[in-house]
DNA sequence: GGCGTGTAATGGAAACCCGA
DNA sequence: TCGGGTTTCCATTACACGCC
């Protein structure tokens, strides 16, 4: 029996056979809920709603108008990729989805499709809602005219959700995707960089508040709540919480403006620092990896004069790394020093190799370990017990080996000429 | 709850330097 | 010339986190 003949034997029936479905009994009717219109295509029906913002209409605390006083050039600090193309904010689209739920398989829609672009003197959001299963392509094809005529995306978390479902739908559906966002601006990934020292979470529900400085008010839905709000619209037709999402939705992409003029802030070193030691030490990172040395030395010097220790530590190591590798090494020498001074005992593991190498000095070198290894022993907070154990390993592999150095030296010397090694005295005032 | 992305930790390879 | 130590670079792995 072939797989047809055995789908009708269990009762599955033919298209033709199959009774039109009746038209679902709306309570609440979208257009009555949301201002938009219904616009029919070959393809089917799709609800369009459309708002039109002034550059200088204010969310929180930023104009719509500061993403666009943002030069190009600086968002290749922002894609990780210092030979980016320049990125024009201006000609990007917004971008963001509500979806029948989190999997990327080729089950999950998009049936809500929100898009930003600027256009002349107006930012213009336009949310493409696709009112049941079989509008998709209709969806797909209105939603792919904006895509289309965008140069680059900025999304929150695009890359990894937003993006990929739609390009999958746009296949599924037989459709070419739109667009090719080799131009991506990904906000949650800077965001990241930029503010999870400071910030519990960089969620965009979490960054609204302490960045742009927003309040979101009572309509806006959670996201979780979402795929369960439409599975009940496309069952029901009871349009009145769709309202909700639409808002939600619309909040999301304005927010996703606001934010790039914040990003572009901080990147330019023009936003007020919030944290005037965390910023500059994730500055400093962004610009040591994007190979600006000379500004991420200039970043990673501020935050390492924080009063708190884990972020002068964490910036004193990046900076004498750098300087080290930038052939500075007088001035990693002093950084090393002053963290070794605070009890830093990696810094002194690298001021012992200096000293050993650079300043052939192997007695400095040596005291200098002998510091380190008195320091663990008496216990540093925060270390874990295989960090301890392999610091102290390091650390008498380092000692048994200068010693024999200065033993050799030591056989070599004429008789009477003095040790190297400093005395007691010396080593006490030295404070190593 | 699935998945893509980035980060940090780790280890290995290779190049280089220096002392024996 | 050889071996040990340092430094840099690269690959791999584990893990955290955000989206609806």
């Amino acid at each position: 029996m072939d797989l047809r003949s055995r789908l009708l034997h269990l009762g599955l029936r033919r298209a033709s056979e199959l009774e039109p479905r009746p038209p679902r009994r709306r309570s609440v009717p979208l257009e009555a809920v949301v201002a938009g219109e219904w616009r029919t295509t070959p393809a089917g029906q799709c609800f369009v709603a459309e708002q039109r913002f002034s550059l200088a209409y204010t969310h929180g605390r930023y104009r719509l108008s500061e993403a666009l006083s943002v030069p190009p050039h600086v968002w290749a600090l922002a894609l990780g990729d210092p030979a980016a193309e320049p990125f024009d904010v201006r000609r990007a689209a917004y971008l963001d989805i509500e979806t029948s739920g989190l999997s990327r398989s080729g089950g999950t829609v998009a049936f809500l499709i929100g898009l930003g672009s600027f256009e002349g003197d107006k930012f213009v959001l336009r949310q493409f809602f696709m009112p049941d299963y079989g509008e998709e392509p209709a969806t797909l094809h209105l939603a792919g005219e904006v895509l289309g005529a965008a140069d680059g995306l900025v999304s929150f978390n695009g890359r990894s959700f937003d993006w990929p479902i739609l390009e999958m739908r746009y296949i599924l559906a037989g459709q070419q995707p739109p667009l090719d966002p080799r131009q991506h601006l990904d906000l949650l990934l800077i965001a990241r960089r930029l503010w999870r020292r400071r910030l519990a979470s960089c969620a965009l529900s979490a960054l609204e508040h302490p960045l742009l400085g927003l309040e979101r008010d009572q309509r806006d839905v959670p996201g979780y709540l979402i795929p369960g709000l439409y599975n009940a619209y496309v069952q029901q037709g009871d349009a009145e919480p769709m309202a909700d999402v639409f808002y939600h939705n619309a909040m999301d992409i304005v927010s996703l403006v606001t934010l790039t003029a914040r990003v572009g802030h901080t990147l330019q070193a023009e936003a007020p620092a919030a944290d005037p030691y965390r910023d500059p030490l994730a500055l400093g990172i962004l610009y040591e990896r994007s190979g600006r040395p000379a500004e991420a030395v200039r970043a990673l010097r501020e935050a390492a004069r924080s009063p708190d220790d884990t972020i002068a530590t964490d910036a004193g190591r990046r900076l004498a790394l750098l300087l080290r590798r930038t052939g500075e090494h007088d001035a990693a020498m002093a950084v090393w020093q002053e963290l070794w001074a605070r009890g830093d005992v990696p810094a002194a593991i690298e001021l012992a190799k200096q000293y050993e190498h650079r300043q052939r000095d192997a007695a400095a070198a040596l005291t200098t370990v002998d510091g380190a290894i008195a320091r663990l022993e008496a216990g540093i907070a925060g270390l874990t017990r295989y960090e301890h154990r392999r610091l102290l390993r390091d650390l008498h592999h380092r000692r048994g080996r200068l010693m024999r150095r200065l033993e050799r030296q030591a056989a070599r010397r004429p008789a009477g000429e003095p040790s190297p090694r400093p005395t007691q005295e010396e080593e006490a005032s030295s404070g190593r």
